[in-house]
DNA sequence: TATTTTGGTCTGGTGACAAGACTGAGTTGC
DNA sequence: GCAACTCAGTCTTGTCACCAGACCAAAATA
């Protein structure tokens, strides 16, 4: 997408947007990074993607100052920037889409509250509540009604069969 | 995008709407519709797109039930459903997020108000005024201040130099 | 130190995309 | 009513991206 002859000339904030994250993957990759992944394995796993195309697009994330890639002496992790953060309302609505016009059951297969009054958000990611847009740190993801029906294995899968604070890493430097 | 080998199996809402919209050029031409374009040769003028690939775009997004393809005699025109209409969420968080993120001079391109009461919305898609959240039929589309740097003379880029109420045709099959 | 895990790179085959020629239906001018 | 033109595609060819899987070096573990 990156590329020259792409839609940059568009003078377009959407075309601009998409040369960042429109490419194959790299939404998922980001969303599980909003979950709390950050090694290269653990995305390699959870998405089955090849791992040249997962490099990639880490890379490409990190040139566009989306993620930081932290690798002091260990295994590098991928963080969201601020930047990225700011991606989350983007991700959130498309997964709303996803699940009203493109789902078959129609279950939410995972649902979104409001951390501190456990609210869940509404298809706006409004927390009725409280009547503001919590930012993706103050959120619990929580598997849904519509949960997995041929179930994953993989380290990040079974993280989230339980309520999980987003944006909180799925294991520690320390623990890793 | 939509092929076996795709991410359908991951038993996810975000990974489904991208089967559907993930693909390059979909975003834009949907964004393209809710301006008011309707005609394949305006999209392919404004776009700078390739025809086979618009080609193949359009019959997805009908196949997903994302437009309609309405030709009763005439030459087709493409229509955005209930489905395509409540893709503008996702459409205008990501183009927001281009806008903040992702441009150079960071001066929106374009603005959208509340048709009713002209207050322009918020990066959430919220109006100030009313608080609400209004949807893409009451929404008006005017030039920014960060207006284009290299105008475009094709017959869309030229109606969008002055405000638009979103979703209204282009031209009307009547003056076609 | 030996073994395994991790985070990549490299290669070959396949599918998607860009650019442009071509075509047949719909529309317009006369 | 006919010719010219526009419109909405299709087809072809070359290039590029993606996938699967082999391979490899550094880090972690036993």
């Amino acid at each position: 997408m990156a590329l020259g002859t792409g839609y940059s000339q568009q003078n377009c904030n959407l075309a601009r947007a998409l040369e960042v994250v429109g490419e194959r993957w790299t939404m998922l990759v980001l969303r599980d990074c909003f979950y709390g992944v950050r090694r290269f394995s653990d995305l390699l796993a959870h998405l089955d993607i090849s791992r040249a195309v997962l490099t990639d697009r880490l890379g490409a994330l990190v040139d566009a100052g989306v993620l930081v890639r932290v690798a002091d002496g260990g295994h590098p992790e991928y963080e969201l920037t601020e930047a990225g953060k700011a991606l989350w309302p983007s991700i959130y609505a498309l997964s709303q889409w996803g699940e009203q016009y493109a789902s078959p059951g129609s279950y939410p297969g995972r649902v979104f509250s409001h951390a501190e009054c456990g609210t869940q958000l509404d298809r706006f990611g409004r927390c009725p509540g409280c009547g503001t847009i919590p930012g993706p740190e103050d959120l619990v993801v929580a598997p849904g009604p519509g949960e997995a029906v041929h179930p994953r294995s993989d380290a990040v899968a079974v993280a989230l069969r339980e309520p999980r604070r987003m944006l909180t890493p799925l294991r520690s430097r320390s623990e890793a």
